[in-house]
DNA sequence: TAATATAGTAAGTGTTTACTTACTATTATT
DNA sequence: AATAATAGTAAGTAAACACTTACTATATTA
């Protein structure tokens, strides 16, 4: 009689439980990180016994590093929003990235596998921040450039900018993930509000002499047209 | 003679000792997490036996406890701010605020504690996270609020604008703490481009119809009066 | 100075943890 | 149907861990 008892689950391929093993380590190690997950709480999340994660994977931290190499749904939204660059549709520009994010992407899980990844300092965080924060900056700082350069907006260091407006987005997202501080108002309307705002303070005012007490040339000749693809 | 050897280091009074692990602990919990600080290291980093430690702390939780019920330098800030704000000194209170923020506080190690200590989600996560972000946020939000009252700032979700500015500056001192990411630019430079992009952006235009398509009344007042204490 | 309280440690203890070993059950191939 | 390959597990193991115990050294005070 076969004495592996309660095992009524289906044998899967190597590949498909490789896949669900991820699944269940994702979901531990966003919740508690990689420290405080432990390779028992996965396999029973995964529904295998422990020894199998060690048949597929050859540590924990192998493990760790193949969730953070699957490739982020990123480039899809960038590739969106070129198209409304070259269309040179600044609202259009601002409100889809403002949308996608306020929305809720990242999910709360990346988000917190980011935030664990920076904080513990893996061997591939920075590829991750790379994947999922970075390319975001660079193409937005990218299109501010051109946009200073096109006489639309007023000087400013793209960089900033860029980093200025993810930082709206990423922070506010970051306050609901982690301390669970919804607002009353709709998503949309918030990322409205973010678009708005950062529109009004980067376009160039149709009156002239508005532009504040500084060189503000220098600023942005300063960084240079390639520079935004050094730093977020 | 004296077995315990090499110990050449003083005899100190329990609270002084206890400020020694906690200073020692701090540094490693903001380092490593509290689930990858082991109670071997905190005793070597305070020069003492790990034994000593569970003479002062029953367990390690309390001695992470101890470390975040720690008061902040915030609400010094928060007072400096408000006086700017009682004179209705609008480049003042977001200067200060940025300069501060952007200029390194909180450091780096408390940066990190308040980001490990909301993910791996302590009991006194919120309070920390209350003490050292969500007081900033109110305070503006009331700030802004008061100022669309006056007519001076365009009306605009008082929670939203603030969270938008203070996003910009967590979010560039997370880049630079998680991912050390620099930029060129000196911290001064850097504020004043976040104070100008922002101000611009809520102030009340002189000229009439600029205001948008919206219905601005209906999102500022929708929020209330009362309502920017209860969300950052 | 003797008594007493305080500050400190060496050497454990039971448990948990990442990982192995030695085996069984199922599927694919000839 | 026999063979080979693959998918899976129960039962370990050595090391690491948070925390104790039983003791020693140094102050303070009557």
């Amino acid at each position: 009689m076969p004495r592996s008892g309660q095992s009524s689950s289906t044998r899967l391929r190597a590949k498909d439980r490789q896949a669900e093993i991820i699944r269940a380590a994702a979901l531990l190690f966003a919740e508690k990180g990689f420290n405080g997950t432990k390779t028992r709480e996965i396999s029973s999340e995964a529904g295998v016994s422990e020894a199998l994660i060690f048949k597929h994977f050859p540590s924990k931290e192998d493990l760790y590093a193949a969730i953070l190499a699957k490739e982020s749904p990123v480039p899809q939204l960038i590739s969106q929003v070129k198209d409304f660059a070259q269309n040179h549709n600044d609202e259009a520009v601002f409100r889809t990235i403002a949308e996608t994010i306020v929305g809720g992407a990242p999910d709360d899980g990346l988000m917190r596998l980011i935030l664990f990844s920076a904080l513990e300092s893996h061997e591939l965080s920075d590829m991750f921040f790379q994947n999922h924060i970075r390319s975001f900056c660079d193409v937005l700082a990218g299109y501010i450039q051109q946009r200073i350069e096109d006489g639309a907006f007023r000087e400013i260091s793209p960089i900033l900018a860029a980093r200025a407006f993810m930082g709206m987005l990423i922070y506010h997202r970051l306050l609901t993930v982690l301390f669970q501080a919804p607002l009353s108002q709709d998503p949309r309307e918030i990322a409205e509000t973010f678009v708005t705002l950062m529109m009004t303070g980067v376009r160039r005012s149709r009156k002239k002499g508005d532009a504040a007490r500084r060189p503000t040339r220098a600023t942005a000749r300063k960084t240079g047209p390639t520079n935004h693809r050094r730093v977020p």
